[in-house]
Order: C-alpha cells, then structure tokens, then sequence
DNA sequence: GCCGCGTCCGTGAGAATGTCACAAAAGGCG
DNA sequence: CGCCTTTTGTGACATTCTCACGGACGCGGC
C-alpha cells in the first residue's frame, strides 16, 4: 500500500528519495460516508491527498439554505483546507465524505519541505489550487448569470449514473444549486410534462437526455 | 524607489539579500487607469505586487452582465492570475486597472526561487491566495443567500468616499452586485423615498448611513 | 442661446425565482 | 395495519429578472 503516490498524476514524477519521504511520513486515514471532513472550527493540519471516495465542499446560509462548491475526487487533494478555511472561519464552509474515503495525511512541515525542495511537487500544489479556484469562478459565473432550469438539466446529467437514474432528493438538488426545494420540485416536474425525466421517491430517472442537453446548450 | 518591498507586510522579514534579489530583478510598471491588467488571451508570465492603485477583477456574461469578484488593493498581489486565470480560458474573468496603477512585476523564475528558498515568501504567497479565496466564498454567499437590497445597502457604505458620496452610475452598481440595472435604479428609488440617500446622475449620498446599517445587520 | 447626440435613468408588464405555510403521499417499522 | 418520518405537492405572495420603451441630463457644435 506504499505505492499510492502513482495514483496522482502530478506525483508521479517525484524523484525516488522524495517518494519514499512522502509514503514514510504520511499516515493514511479513512472516513466513513457522511462523516465531516473539516468544518468550522476544525480545519486540519495536515494536507490531504483523496485515495478513494470523493468530498463534497458545501457552505451554509444562515436560513438554513446551502450550496455545493465542489467536489474532490480520488487523486486530487484539498489544498483549499490547509490554506483559505483557517481565514474563513465567520462563515461556515465544510467537507463531507460523501462516500467512505481513504486519504493520505501530509504534515505541514513535509509539505513545507517538499514545496522548497521539489519544482514538481510545487507545481501539483498550484494545480491544484487553480483547479479549486476555477470552480469557484464556475459557480459565480452560474449563480450570477444561468437560469435555474439550466443548471439543474446540467446537474442531472452530471450526477446521472450509467442508467440515466440520478438518486437525490429535491432537497439535495437544491442544496447542489443553491436554491429552494420547491423551485427545484416544480422544475422537475415541467420535465417530467414534457417526458424529459420520470420522478420517483429519491431519484430522477432520465428519459431524454439529449432534450436535456439541447437546453443546456441552446438557450 | 528600491524599497518598495517594505510595503508588504508579508515581505518585510526577508533577509537582505532576496530583498535585492526581488527589487533587482523585478520591473516596476505603470498602467493607466481603465487599462486592463490582464483578461481572456493575456495572463502575464509575471506575478504582480501592487504598488498604488487598485485592481478590479469581474467575470462577464454572454447577456452582456457582468460581476466584481474582488478587488486587488496596494500592497497585495495578483496571486490568481498566475495560477488560475490561464485555466480559465473559456470563461471571461479580467483584471481592470479603477485608477492609475504602479506594480512590481516579478518573473516567474525569480518568483520560483523565491517560493523554494524563503518560508516568508512562501507565507506571503499562501496568505494572499488565502485571501482572494475567502473573497470568492464571499461573493457565493452573497449572491445565493442574500437579498439585493442588503448588498446594495452594503455596497453603497463600502464605496461611500469620507463625505458619504458614492460615485457610481447604477449601471456600475449593478455589475458591483451582478444584477441588473433596472433592480439597482428601483432598489435606489426606494431608499430616496426612505430618505436614506439622494440620487442625482451618477453619484449616490447618503443621508442616513445608520439606517443602510441596520438594514445589513438586522435582516 | 438651442440643436443634436450619447449616456444615464425611470417605468410598466410579464416571466422567473424565492418564501412561507400547510397538506398529501410514500416508505419504514413495530 | 397504525404510527412516524421523510419526501413531495401546492397556493399565495414577495422579490428579482427581462424586455421594450421613453424621457432626462450633460455636453459639444453652431
């Protein structure tokens, strides 16, 4: 189980002495589905490398609303945590496992090391964070300037499965788009009117995926 | 003028030598206000600190609206255009220069060497990525969790001058919240007829600042 | 002066989205 | 089945956005 460095492409090219520092003074940690990766009050010191699973990065409103940011896959990690949450903390942004996760644990001071002694290793960390950064820009650009029914035909096509079945409720859609469940149940429902979807209890099956993307395209 | 760098906060603990190393090697530019610092198809190689002056950063729509992300102000740095602009390519967020401008420009080799021999240079560069991100978590929970006439009252004391005057059309307020300009003008009318501003063309009073800070904190 | 002209602002109507309060339906479980 | 929680549906209304105008203001030329 040494060997997960080769699992980040970015990582890869990490001569073999500084691989070996990485693997030897890194802990590996799991967390089961669900559980609270960093939160307000807290932000972890270590920087982690996501192994398996994928975090979800969402923030709250006061009113009880919420929004997804984004999300980490397995070979990506959460530079966002280490850096910009410590300043964050008046409002309330947090990770959540969204399925059980395995990650790798970089104390700071390996990370410091690294950052002065490896190009390479530096160039993943500013990768990644323009990674996160784009996709918060992704979001404003969304939020401020897309319709609703626009962004929640391209959120079910992104989360669908390979059955075209996408398992949320209305209430977890809204959450991903920051909106209200009840604009999102009425918008699902205009789709199922018009034969794009089927809605059951928990999940939205999808009936005609290119209607739904002609209107993500067109419009 | 070489002592430009006791400016930063964050750079005054480097040691003399990297202190010549960055005012040697750097460049000091000048760009006219109105000029764009960068935009879609012209990231600069170069890490800017800004010397005087502030920089505006707003992402457009298709539909012509566009949107403030943060402002850059002296003695800061233009971290994001380095690393994340170039990825977003598709999208068009840029860089406007709100008043003549003076910068150091920092080559991307000196900036490299910088990052792996000087912890307090790596501090500096962390912290101000940290700081343009918590203004992008700002900005999200702004747009999906709040009314427009809070920003509004909001935005209006952030931009008041020390008379209270605010120098904007309210077409330039609008793109400030990412809205439109009808909202802006009708949001405007009704604070007048509060008497909590005067209009005339293209500026904005405040007469009753205590009351555009109520509206903020209590709602 | 006063005639154009571009920018800035006001307005009405209707669509889209958000809020609130409740009710109905669906599923789990004893 | 009856009871409970979660999920979804619905109406009424407020807020925000869009579109299509028209009028007002400031400025330069005559």
């Amino acid at each position: 189980m040494q060997d997960w460095i080769e699992r980040f492409e970015g990582l890869k090219r990490l001569d073999e002495r500084l691989k070996r520092k990485l693997t030897s003074q890194s802990r590996i940690i799991t967390l089961k589905k669900g559980s609270v990766v960093f939160g307000p009050g807290a932000s972890p010191e270590n920087l982690l490398l996501l192994l398996d699973g994928t975090v979800r990065v969402q923030q709250h409103s006061d009113g009880g609303r919420e929004i997804v940011l984004y999300r980490v896959q397995a070979g990506e990690s959460c530079v966002l945590t280490t850096a910009a949450l410590l300043a964050y903390d008046d409002h309330s942004a947090e990770g959540i496992a969204e399925t059980d996760v395995r990650a790798a644990a970089i104390p700071r001071m390996v990370f410091d090391d690294l950052i002065a002694t490896s190009p390479e290793f530096r160039e993943f960390v500013f990768k990644s964070y323009s990674r996160r950064i784009t996709d918060l820009f992704y979001v404003i650009d969304e939020l401020a300037f897309r319709r609703v029914d626009i962004r929640l035909a391209q959120k079910l096509l992104d989360l669908q499965d390979r059955e075209g079945v996408v398992r949320a409720t209305h209430q977890q859609l809204a959450a991903e788009l920051g909106t209200a469940r009840e604009v999102i149940s009425r918008q699902l429902q205009e789709f199922q009117r018009r034969g794009w979807v089927k809605l059951s209890r928990g999940e939205v099956k999808i009936e005609n995926e290119n209607a739904l993307r002609d209107l993500v395209v067109v419009v």
